[in-house]
RNA sequence: GGGCCCAUAGCUCAGUUGGAUAGAGCGUCUGGCUACGAACCAGAAGGUCGCAAGUUCGAGUCUUGCUGGGCCCA
């Protein structure tokens, strides 16, 4: 936990160079971590940036800080390097006394109510590896952001009347001619997600067959935003009903498996039943927002002026909101979502309890029925992420220019699209999955050979999905842990092969950054060695084995350990400043704080990944150098054990961020 | 036609308010288990950071143009 100490000395440095150089706005700087800890603990490299306006070397000003700053608490002393950075050196036993005691908690950074909402599959199949990816980022970005004190509220948003649950309904009635009764027990009987998966491949070739089919998908879609009481409409509504809420249950569980949990479950059917949109109409008309088009082919949509970006002439255009037929598009149920989200609808969802989670939590759902008086207040937030893919971006710069349009300028730059770029298939895997590339020229369902990937579509069947996946790891998990601890019962072995199942998928996800499209290969996500997340639990496992056999050994706790180490020489924490000390260690594992901080400036998880990494990294080599059960000399043997107390502590954090679990072995 | 993203070692990728010698994993080669667990560690080889200009004390990082790939909108 460092960013008190580095806030210490931004401010103490800031005003050394006011009464230095007499000046009125020191530049901003930064405090970095030198490349070594033999150069110092931190760095400054604010001697560049007022060499300009001082006419003066970075060195010389270095130099002159280092002798003017005073002394600063925590830190014994600042040096000038040669080529003008100001290098401090931290008093390693203060620093480390009260963190290795859990005695510096992290700073409370922000407090206002942000909702994240992520995963947002299409209720009709099951959940495959693109969705992975989006429940990863969405789920560790609400843990990272609840790790620096900011109430988080993860909401994901249910489709329950789009194109797509449409057409599952089609294929259960007009291909398969199956009536609710028969679904019903089609669902419990079988594993339903995986049989609407294969379902819903089949639909697209029928729709293709005749024209009457595609007829089907308009009949079914306006029963399912029209439907009254009673007839046709009011049977697809029930089919759709049922289908969504078994589908939605199993991609619960599966993101269960995954420790993947919600705080609210949004369904667009309550959006539209609710009137949400007769809301936002209402003021994006009274705005002017919107207008009534009287001309031209859009005439008699609603439609909204959108900026087109370039600058060419006409770069105007207009965007139909509500068709000429009185439809709404998405964009309009969208608004009224977002809208609702940030408290400025003016109207609310009603709550209904949709069940407990895994991890105890709560989980509501929106309804249209009855309202549940003990529901604790949804929406109203001030800072909203949607994660979604990249290619969605014209849609969310839609609903931000909305906002602005309404004169919410501020609730526009807090609505973030937490954009990232798709997950898409090898040629070698999709090959095991059976799909060929086409030989010749590719026609529209084949896949074409010349492309670097494969694209996953569910239209298509084409894809891994996420419990298959999790399948495969933790089998092959399991065995590698039964062949290791003989003593293990068949169940834990089982359940400690799904630690390290989902260790090894949600690190393979979040280490790659936000702008890299994944190539998913089923032979790199299985591996276990390496950059995995296997890894960094072997090394918290380790680190947890030494203190269970200094208890079974010795009689010794980590309390014991942390409560003694003022009355030791701290020969072992001064020693030297090379790569794989004690100190290296504990230092690089108090920044975890300040990779948190990185991460919600830069929304990458990529940096939170590495940083765990190199962490596990220099204690897996700390571990090969120096003894600690063996130690001879109590003083560093104590120290030792200390630090390495400390890193298990920070590890485990960093990889509860990720969503990942330490086994107790493995 | 317009917008966005990507291009860094043989392969897959980090490198994000511009800063110290461009890093990691995999793969290849060499060495290390009578154990605080080898899902590990130590070492070697491997680079024109797509190309070309520009800004800067300093550019993989910022600007412009170009090439190649991807996505979206019309």
């Amino acid at each position: 936990m460092i960013l008190r100490v580095q806030r210490l000395v931004h401010r103490t440095l800031a005003d050394a160079i006011r009464r230095q150089y007499a000046l009125e706005d020191v530049p901003h700087f930064s405090i970095e971590v030198p490349p070594t800890r033999a150069l110092g603990d931190l760095a400054v490299p604010v001697a560049f940036q007022l060499a300009r306006t001082l006419r003066k070397a970075p060195r010389a000003i270095a130099q002159e800080l280092s002798q003017g700053l005073g002394p600063i608490p925590g830190v014994t002393r600042a040096e000038p390097a040669p080529n003008g950075y100001l290098n401090l050196y931290l008093d390693r036993q203060a620093y480390l006394l009260p963190r290795v005691r859990g005695q510096v908690a992290p700073e409370p950074v922000a407090s206002e109510k942000t909702i994240v909402e992520h995963t947002a599959i299409n209720p009709n199949k099951a959940a495959h590896i693109g969705h992975l990816r989006n429940a990863a980022l969405g789920d560790t970005l609400g843990r990272v952001l609840r790790f620096r004190g900011t109430p988080v509220e993860i909401q994901n948003y249910i489709d329950d009347l789009g194109v797509q649950v449409a057409d599952i309904i089609v294929g259960f009635r007009e291909i398969e001619h199956r009536t609710l009764d028969e679904v019903r027990q089609i669902a419990d009987t079988t594993r339903f997600d995986y049989y609407c998966w294969d379902l819903y491949s089949r639909v697209a070739g029928w729709y293709d067959e005749s024209p009457d089919h595609q007829a089907a998908r308009a009949r079914v879609l306006h029963d399912l935003e029209h439907a009254g009481a009673g007839g046709d409409g009011g049977d697809t509504m029930a089919l759709g009903a049922f289908i969504v809420e078994r589908i939605v249950r199993a991609h619960l569980a599966t993101m269960a498996r995954l420790n993947i949990a919600y705080d609210l479950l949004t369904y667009e059917g309550d959006i539209v039943r609710l009137q949400f949109w007769a809301h936002a109409f209402e003021t994006l008309k009274a705005q002017g927002a919107i207008y009534l088009q009287t001309e031209g082919k859009l005439a008699g949509c609603w439609v909204m002026k959108i900026e087109d970006g370039g600058e060419d002439v006409g770069a105007e255009r207009e965007k139909v909101i509500v068709r000429s037929n009185g439809v709404v598009t998405y964009i309009g149920k969208d608004l009224a979502n977002q809208f609702w989200k940030l408290g400025l609808l003016g109207h609310d969802f009603r709550y209904t309890l949709f069940g407990t989670q895994a991890n105890g939590r709560p989980l509501w759902s929106t309804t249209s029925g009855e309202t549940d008086a003990t529901a604790p207040p949804f929406g109203r937030a001030a800072w909203i992420y949607n994660v979604i893919d990249s290619r969605q971006m014209y849609l969310q710069a839609l609903l931000s220019q909305a906002l602005r349009a309404l004169g919410h300028a501020q609730e526009a730059e807090r609505s973030i699209h937490f954009s990232y770029e798709m997950v898409a298939l090898s040629h070698a895997t999709a090959r095991e999955l059976g799909y060929a590339p086409h030989e010749g020229p590719a026609g529209p369902g084949d896949i074409d050979a010349k492309k670097p990937f494969v694209e996953v579509s569910g239209r298509k069947g084409l894809g891994v999905k996420i419990d298959d996946l999790l399948d495969l790891l933790t089998n092959k998990a399991a065995a590698e842990v039964t062949q290791r601890n003989p003593e293990f019962s068949p169940d834990e072995c089982r359940r400690v092969g799904s630690q390290i199942a989902v260790a090894a998928i949600r690190y393979f996800v979040l280490k790659y950054s936000r702008g890299t499209l994944i190539v998913f290969d089923i032979e790199e996500a299985l591996s276990f060695e390496g950059e995995t997340g296997p890894y960094l639990q072997y090394a918290v496992v380790r680190a947890n084995n030494i203190f269970h056999k200094l208890q079974d050994r010795e009689h010794v706790s980590e309390a014991d350990v942390l409560g003694g180490l003022e009355a030791l020489s701290t020969a072992e924490l001064d020693d030297d400043g090379e790569a794989h000390t004690l100190w290296a260690l504990a230092f690089e594992a108090s920044r975890l704080d300040e990779i948190v901080e990185q991460v919600v400036r830069s929304l990458e998880f990529s940096s939170l990944a590495k940083y765990a990494f190199g962490l596990a990294q220099l204690f897996s080599a700390f571990y090969h150098r120096y003894p600690i059960l063996n130690e001879e000399q109590t003083d560093r043997k104590r120290w030792r054990a200390a630090g390495v107390a400390y890193f298990r502590t920070q590890l485990t954090r960093a990889l509860d961020l990720m969503g990942i679990e330490v086994p107790t072995r493995m």
